[in-house]
DNA sequence: CAGCGCGATGCAAAAATTGCACTGCTTGCC
DNA sequence: GGCAAGCAGTGCAATTTTTGCATCGCGCTG
């Protein structure tokens, strides 16, 4: 899209930083990039950057024309995305932003089904947590974002939101296996493996902790929930996802790993958490985005009809 | 804006409906212009326009692309104009569609005011009736409409809505200025000059009329509220106007002409009309137009605090 | 059938963008 | 304190893109 590209170019220099590495990146010589800014400056009668001596930053004007920019460009992709629906099929490309409990099996189940359908829509996934995943929503490197947290923003619509009880996960034969449902002091003297301080998960179970003092032992920390299953293949300790991370929950029996075994935490010490489907408010989605969405949450309302809402 | 030239072009001939006649209008030759539509179409994969014998139209992917092209070119004046705020200069340019009530005395003053604050703004009138002032506001030509007729489109967003009773204006020395209030039946035998049919205020006298037989003589048609009000200088006849068009109601006495005056029908006669001050549904309108809609609804409610909602 | 107006295209002229070499500036490191 | 490195900006020539002219083929109209 030739009438884009100096957009396109003080986008990339903003996110760089620096008109010279921004010129590398798009292949081209800095003077070249140098002067389409100077020329937008220029039309605009507005300075965008402020010149620094390690390189460039966006000052207030740069800041708002910037947004403008990649709204024009997520537009673009809404128009084009559009247009290609009339010939009857479907392209275009989906960005989500989600935590990785919705990137177990969710996702890649969702998707899958999606493509079978349109195989010409593309994904792109981006695995962060909920701060991050609000503001590629707002930079619009994100249509869509799930988030297992509560949400912050003021510019995120939710579209969906699931209602999700944490599950304590453990080898086949641990103590705790034969239980319906865990107590968190029943943790108490258990070897424990947490997920980093930013996810959800964690921040549900801390708060649980908070209240009543359990003596435990955390032997581990990591943000790879594989990584944590596969460890209790090794050792026997506890960890801690949630029904759409391991495939449990809503009658179905979880499939995701013969030797473990998930027994949700008791609501009253741990509180169930949600999972918010969200895309940037006031936005028109692209159409394969939109639809995916609906698709989404179709999908995630027959699988658990008592926990989506709206 | 040299990076929206081509996209300018593009809809100039949408607008124009032949390449030739829209290079005439950018003052470049045809085939400059022809070639960068082929660019375009080519770099979009999509042709945008129907070849016809006498010139081009527009196809779906070229309608959708266009209306894109429009809220580019309305987002890009918000942004600017959101830029120039920031340096405490309020500029920009304000389109407004409006009927001929809002244009003799409301429209005038107001915007009067507004530039003695604000100088570095400029305005666009456009006088049309109800349905093209909501096309107005769809094709991005119009950022606000003041509307009085029933609202029909849906994407219109009726930001105020301000009640008025239709007057019947006469010459000073008529047999009915001494009324408080005119009846339809005291028209019968008196020589009317009715505005067009396509005006709200018309409309609004017709279904009075429709209902109540009548016997009276149009003696005129106008378009021109200024002309009608003239004319009633030279013959003795009646003639209808809103009291935002007189400056009239809320207590203030009509200051229209010193020859004239103005009577309410009754309401049990002919029902009172709304005027609806209206954007574009989803839209941000840029800072200029928004603090002038924000002055004219504060305005409109001072100046008639009971008929004014929202 | 001739004439007109339309969009498309080959080719040369004009205009723009680009890359190279270099400037002036600041920062950080020896 | 001086020197190297990294940064944005600039003059000039090379290159690429855009434009205008002449012209074609097509469909409609009188």
């Amino acid at each position: 899209m030739r009438f884009m590209t100096s957009l396109k170019f003080i986008d990339v220099v903003a996110r760089e930083g620096s008109i010279r590495k921004a010129a590398d990146k798009l292949a081209i010589t800095s003077t070249a990039l140098n002067r389409r800014i100077l020329q937008i400056e220029d039309e605009l009668g507005q300075q965008l950057f402020e010149r620094l001596p390690g390189g460039v930053r966006l000052n207030t004007a740069g800041e708002i024309f910037v947004q403008h920019i990649r709204s024009q460009f997520a537009d673009l992709a809404r128009v084009q995305s559009q247009i290609a629906d009339l010939s009857g099929i479907r392209r275009g490309h989906v960005q989500i932003a989600s935590g990785a409990d919705a990137l177990r099996r969710l996702l890649p189940e969702a998707i899958a089904k999606y493509r079978a359908k349109h195989p010409a829509v593309s994904f792109d996934l981006a695995r962060c947590y909920g701060d991050e995943a609000e503001a590629r929503l707002f930079s619009l490197d994100a249509d869509i974002a799930l988030i297992f947290a509560p949400i912050r923003a003021a510019h995120v619509h939710v579209a969906a939101t699931l209602r999700q009880q944490i599950h304590c996960v453990m080898p086949a034969d641990h103590r705790l296996a034969g239980r319906e449902q865990i107590k968190l002091r029943d943790l108490a003297g258990e070897s424990l493996v947490l997920p980093t301080a930013q996810s959800g998960v964690r921040q549900l179970l801390d708060t649980g902790l908070l209240r009543r003092q359990v003596d435990m032992e955390v032997i581990l920390e990591s943000d790879s929930f594989e990584f944590m299953q596969n460890f209790l293949h090794f050792e026997s300790s506890l960890f801690f996802q949630i029904p759409i991370a391991i495939g449990a929950g809503g009658g179905r029996e979880n499939e995701f790993d013969p030797l473990l075994v998930a027994r949700p935490m008791d609501p009253a010490d741990v509180a169930a958490g949600t999972l918010h489907i969200c895309h940037l408010k006031g936005r028109v989605l692209p159409v394969a985005a939109a639809k995916f969405l609906d698709d989404i949450i179709t999908t995630l309302r027959d699988t658990y009809p008592d926990e989506v809402d709206q």
